[in-house]
DNA sequence: ATTATCTATAGATCTATAGATAATGC
DNA sequence: ATTATCTATAGATCTATAGATAATGC
């Protein structure tokens, strides 16, 4: 659920809607042609003036860290959800494995983990609450004797910044991230 | 040693020492900035006008070609010469590292890797001629048995690009090299 | 005489705004 | 009456060129 602030409740009916389809049209823009997509194209997705789109969101940067946050938080619920896995080890490959499926359908999302708001507030507490969840997965399969022991939460983000890039080099996901995964395997 | 086409080698006095004082200034450049570096910054490094640079260089990515393309030969040439070690798996940790040290230390070649030329035909030929490189490297290793039996030339590839937007969002080189080395190794 | 260089600026490609017009809701 | 929308365009930020000026080499 979004956060409904204030400024959201008092709007007028119309303002309402075209803020949903604004959001609903960068997030398919985002999707289909990364962060980089014009703002001109998500007006025209969302069928408004780009006037409109600004009085939205002042500007690009707002947008871009709005579904930023949204699809860190996203992430972030998957990993919480993989830790409710009764195995530690079976826990990051769940969360691996989703996410390098996701980044494979997803420029928006690929973007996201490599330059996304790294001069917001606001994504960067989404980062660091990912690293925390992180660290928890590791940790515990750590314990378990699953996980090499000397991997770092900042090793496994950077890792999932690695894939992205390496699925849009045009890599398939599946072999990569069982590379990649082979490799937090702890040597037995 | 650069191809001396005909074109270079009538080239005037003057003409010919800022063609070497731009490609100076441009590696320079695109080393510490990346391949997204202004041309006026390099003809400022180059302590030359921007006309001189175009005079040179019809576009900018047919400079970015020519730089990228030398940094493909080299990574190439390091592949060949890490064919030469006795021992396959070796060939491949001293080739991995190597690449993942250098892209520490320089945008342009991450950005060359990720990006650079992909509508050039000659940055595509040093692509393919890495790619079979590669494959020499894996074949050997494999044979030999150190190496993960479905590894592919075009999995590592992509890991190397993988790898150069790990280091990019700030991993450490060694444990990430470490890591996807752990992840091609066969499981013994 | 020819070839190369420089500066100033045209042109392309974006983000963002101004200000005239239209929709809402008290 | 107020709040939101639209279109046309200003402004920023690049790449690339025109055309007047300077350096080279026969």
């Amino acid at each position: 659920m979004p956060p409904t602030t204030t400024a959201e409740r008092h709007l007028r009916a119309d303002a309402r809607r075209n803020r949903d389809k604004i959001l609903v049209a960068a997030e398919a823009a985002f999707r289909a042609q990364g962060l980089a997509v014009q703002m001109e194209d998500i007006a025209r997705r969302a069928d408004v003036g780009v006037g409109t789109l600004y009085r939205h969101f002042p500007t690009k940067e707002a947008l871009v860290v709005e579904l930023s946050t949204r699809r860190f938080g996203t992430c972030i619920a998957q990993a919480e959800k993989a830790l409710e896995s009764s195995d530690g080890w079976a826990a990051i490959e769940s969360f691996v494995n989703t996410n390098a499926e996701q980044m494979s359908r997803d420029v928006g999302l690929r973007d996201t983990f490599t330059a996304a708001g790294k001069d917001d507030e606001r994504c960067r507490g989404e980062r660091r609450q990912l690293e925390r969840r992180l660290a928890d997965l590791l940790d515990r399969a750590r314990d378990e004797g699953g996980l090499r022991p000397d991997v770092t939460a900042q090793d496994v983000q950077a890792l999932m910044c690695g894939l992205s890039g390496a699925i849009a080099s045009g890599g398939d996901w599946r072999r990569l991230a069982r590379i990649i995964l082979a490799g937090l395997r702890s040597p037995s």
